[in-house]
DNA sequence: AGATTTATGTACTTGACGGTAAATAACCCT
DNA sequence: AGGGTTATTTACCGTCAAGTACATAAATCT
């Protein structure tokens, strides 16, 4: 018996998995952006009625910032993986490879939820506009500590600036979500990787 | 007496210049994107009412194109004038210097509007989502032809893939608009542009 | 001066938005 | 079987969206 609200042993059991619409609701965020997205749009691809949302989801912020909660622990999901590489390369390269096979799968809307859910937006999405600007931030600060944590194993030269690295690192990557959203195809974006690579410090 | 339509000669004169509108048009537009702008957003803006906007510009999408025109059209635009810099390499430099200026200029909203106006949409700005994407892809047709040339003048290596150094180009200039959205000051995206200039090949 | 033309201000229409109330249905526990 | 609990359905609320009708104001043309 789990300690914290899990699924309730009384009452009428939810007639819909929650994962599974709560990756509908992904999907549509991802493709029409927050101010995009309306609630029938979301109702729609979950399958469920408004009343459902609201009680399992709270509301549209809330469910917005679940759905990217979701985007984030997905498996498929190519960042966190890429940190654990052996040396600051290979991260680099695990991520930007990773991000061209991932971008621009058409098994999904192309780009980036994190990018392109809320970049330009109403006042009414003005808190998941900073959610999303955070995670931005949080990703260039694990690319950093890990840049940081090379040049102390030495597979970065000690010159080398751990916080341009990430930034550069965070540009191209948030570049190919852009291009993704142009219709780049999975070979473009990796060309764009090896050129991007041609920057990076080898130890 | 210009051949087709400017300001009329007769009736009541229009009391706003509409150069100054659309400019206040283009800043809300550039903040809130297409999807997160209402009209009242936009008239209070510019100080009109709304039949004021709609006999001036014909309705919401039509005021955003025009809006568009104006960005690109902007003295302060980077874009152009560094397309026509003597060599491919100084083409790059100054591209991505004048970005790194531009877009994190707090005289006006961070980023690009041609990038962050309508990203993610609903499907009512699926026309302008449309017409920003074929901005995106002619501006990357354009450094390629310009890359084509410098190779052809002998300023770029024969082995030189234009359309791949286009694409980088594009995609670290894209980001950057992300980073000056994430708060990322002029000096942090200069330092962006050098990185990617080392990937850049010289004659 | 008066007719014509164009712009402005106010008020309005229609529909969609996010969100909710209330009644009903489906389950567990005793 | 019946009460307690939770989910679903339908219908609705108030607000604000984009866009417009209409009367009025300010200019030019004859």
């Amino acid at each position: 018996m789990p300690v914290v609200s899990c699924a309730p042993t009384v009452g009428r059991p939810r007639a819909f998995d929650m994962d599974t619409a709560l990756g509908k609701a992904l999907e549509v965020f991802w493709r029409k952006g927050y101010d995009g997205t309306s609630l029938s749009d979301l109702t729609d691809a979950m399958g469920i009625n408004k009343p459902s949302l609201y009680a399992a989801f709270g509301n549209k912020e809330q469910l917005f910032l679940k759905a990217i909660e979701l985007y984030e622990s997905r498996p498929c999901s190519f960042f966190l993986p890429a940190l654990e590489k052996p040396t600051a390369y290979e991260v680099a390269e695990h991520m930007l490879f990773g991000a061209a096979m991932n971008m621009a799968d058409s098994n999904h809307p192309q780009g980036c939820v994190v990018i392109q859910g809320a970049l330009s937006c109403s006042e009414a999405a003005a808190t998941v506009k900073e959610a999303l600007i955070n995670r931005r931030l949080e990703g260039e600060q694990k690319m950093r500590n890990r840049f940081e944590r090379a040049k102390a194993e030495g597979d970065l030269p000690a010159t080398a600036d751990a916080e341009t690295l990430a930034r550069y690192l965070g540009t191209v990557l948030q570049g190919m979500a852009i291009q993704a959203n142009n219709g780049a195809s999975c070979e473009q974006l990796r060309q764009v990787a090896e050129m991007t690579l041609q920057a990076f410090p080898r130890a």
